[in-house]
DNA sequence: ATGAAAGCGCTAACAC
DNA sequence: GTGTTAGCGCTTTCAT
């Protein structure tokens, strides 16, 4: 381990001052061509790297943090990873803090992004996401959104920031106009939580369309599941031993999905052939089951970038709207039949 | 947006120096219980939090640069939480870096968590999964690993880097045995390439148990892939559409499993009525799929932690043996039979 | 125990 | 254009 070289070490070797050589750096002034090609040199020659902390300390950071409930989930996954080069393309670095669903880790890391001075803070997930916000986690975020412009995927009352989520309302019209028009009127939908905002809108607009279309509504048809894999299946085994079997079943997302399915082949039974399914999330499972899977998309690269664009207008003090939805689409593959 | 308060506001306001506030800060040194107790009260009066960037840039970062070949595979994405969850436990931050398995983003990440000034810098995939290492990058490996320890799960030649990693040699006897000790003769193994190291030495130790238990060696059995759904999907309609069908096969990981599945069932047969398949990796895919996985676990939490304590005791200049291997075990589910 | 002051490595305002 | 000089906000000697 070396002692590491500053701009001073390049700046008496190539006879110049410390604030040309910053200058090159920056290539924010002009230099002499002369004494550029000597320090460029002698960046070379060192393979000097200036101290990003130094830089921040008398700048802005230009880093944007990044809180996910969980990364190993694809959906956060995709979603983060879009944020990460939306982020990159526009000259920011991205700082990314996982949650594990934790409170007391949305908490310390909220602060933790504060503390480091990132420019604005996106979340995805965890107390963002819940339909009645939590009041004190709502004063933590508006404090820091004092000084920090805070962005999330969901929503937070009281707390004054800024919303960039999916027109779940939206999403689940396209689902069941799909499958009405494949002629299903026993739909059920399965998987997800009332206490979560996301899934509350897609649970009214279901009921609203139930009626609007002149459904079977039955309330056995809305089984609330913990959105794993294991949720999907107890949704679905127990909507096989009900009195009416649903014709098609939305799963709130792909691991309720997969859940349902092998619920379904336990029992012998066949997809699409006796059952369709349709998912919300389209990750890479819906591509890799079999048969693949019919799923929203949620449009992850222009989701990404806005809740970026977003951050990146309110550093800049733009005016931005306070919420913005994102309009996902229908991915139709195998999983539906009539 | 409010200005920002610093340690000299609450120094001021509490009669005290900027140096005492500092003091109760880090907790490193003794302050006269009363001023303590006026300087945290005003801590807590207008939420202070020590600006991070300052403290680092006068002292240790106590930060880990942690480079992903790409975050949304779970088997990185599992790895990558591990090691976050390592590094938080003993006190340091993690910088994710994603490559998107893109060599000119793997140069720039290196060179940026460097001029971070991160403390130890976690390679996980890229070019340290190379069998033969590129020397251009081990050359730009070797130029920042001697001011900062260099830690990756495979290898880097020339370049004097620590590495933690799997026991493939391994992973590839408990798998080969457990067939074996099925019955099995005829075992063929996809979806991997040869230029990856760990591949090879799964590869290298198939040929040597094939020789040494007798088994069935053909040069079809051995077929490489991508390692995604698609490759494993290609290499199993390759191997059904052969003269000898096997009747066991071990897929290189979960993704090339599920696509091995996939063609099998697309031909109307069974797992493992009529063909076993094994995997490596275990992730959740091999819990999610139908039959379940039996899949080579890589103890990801043992892993992360190896790998970050290492790091942290290169930081300390301890004396750390250059390469560690960490075993992995066979978790045997559903997908194989007679 | 505590204050004054130097310094971490860079950028930026201000002269020249 | 370029050098000089202040900071950025904190930690850490060094006195006292």
């Amino acid at each position: 381990m070396e002692s590491e070289i500053t701009i001073y070490d390049i700046a008496r070797e190539a006879g110049v001052s410390p604030a040309t050589v910053s200058r090159v750096l920056t290539g924010k002034a002009k230099v002499t061509p002369g004494k550029r090609d000597v320090v460029e040199e002698l960046i070379r020659k060192y393979h000097f790297k200036p101290n990003t902390i130094a830089r921040q300390l008398s700048g802005s950071t230009r880093i944007l943090g990044l809180m996910t409930a969980d990364i190993r989930n694809p959906y956060y996954a995709a979603l983060a990873v879009e944020c990460e080069k939306a982020a990159n393309q526009r000259g920011y670095t991205v700082l990314l803090c996982n949650m594990f669903n934790d409170q007391a880790l949305e908490e310390a890391h909220l602060e933790k992004l504060y503390a480091q001075r990132v420019e604005a803070i996106i979340q995805i997930g965890c107390r963002v996401d819940d339909l009645v916000t939590d009041p004190k986690y709502a004063e933590q975020v508006k404090r820091v959104a004092k000084s920090i412009p805070f962005i999330c995927s969901g929503k937070l009352d009281g707390a004054g920031v800024y919303s960039v989520r999916i027109d779940h309302v939206f999403a689940m019209k396209i689902v069941m106009e799909y499958l009405i028009s494949l002629g299903h009127r026993d739909i059920a939908i399965i998987g997800g939580a009332r206490r979560v905002q996301s899934t509350h809108e897609k649970l009214q607009q279901y009921i609203y369309l139930t009626g609007l279309y002149g459904l079977s509504f039955r309330e056995e048809y809305i089984r609330e599941g913990n959105y794993a894999e294991s949720g999907g299946y107890v949704c679905m085994k127990a909507l096989l031993d009900g009195e009416k079997i649903p014709s098609a079943v939305i799963a709130i997302n792909d691991y309720s999905a997969i859940g349902a399915m092998r619920a379904v082949f336990d029992r012998g039974l066949s997809i699409p052939g006796d059952l369709s399914i349709v998912s919300f999330d389209n990750t890479f499972i819906s591509e890799a089951v079999n048969p693949k899977l019919t799923s929203v998309d949620y449009n992850y690269p222009e989701f990404g970038t806005k809740l970026v664009e977003t951050a990146l207008d309110l550093i800049q003090k733009k005016s931005v709207s306070q919420l913005q939805l994102i309009p996902p689409r229908l991915l139709i593959r195998d999983s539906c039949a009539v």
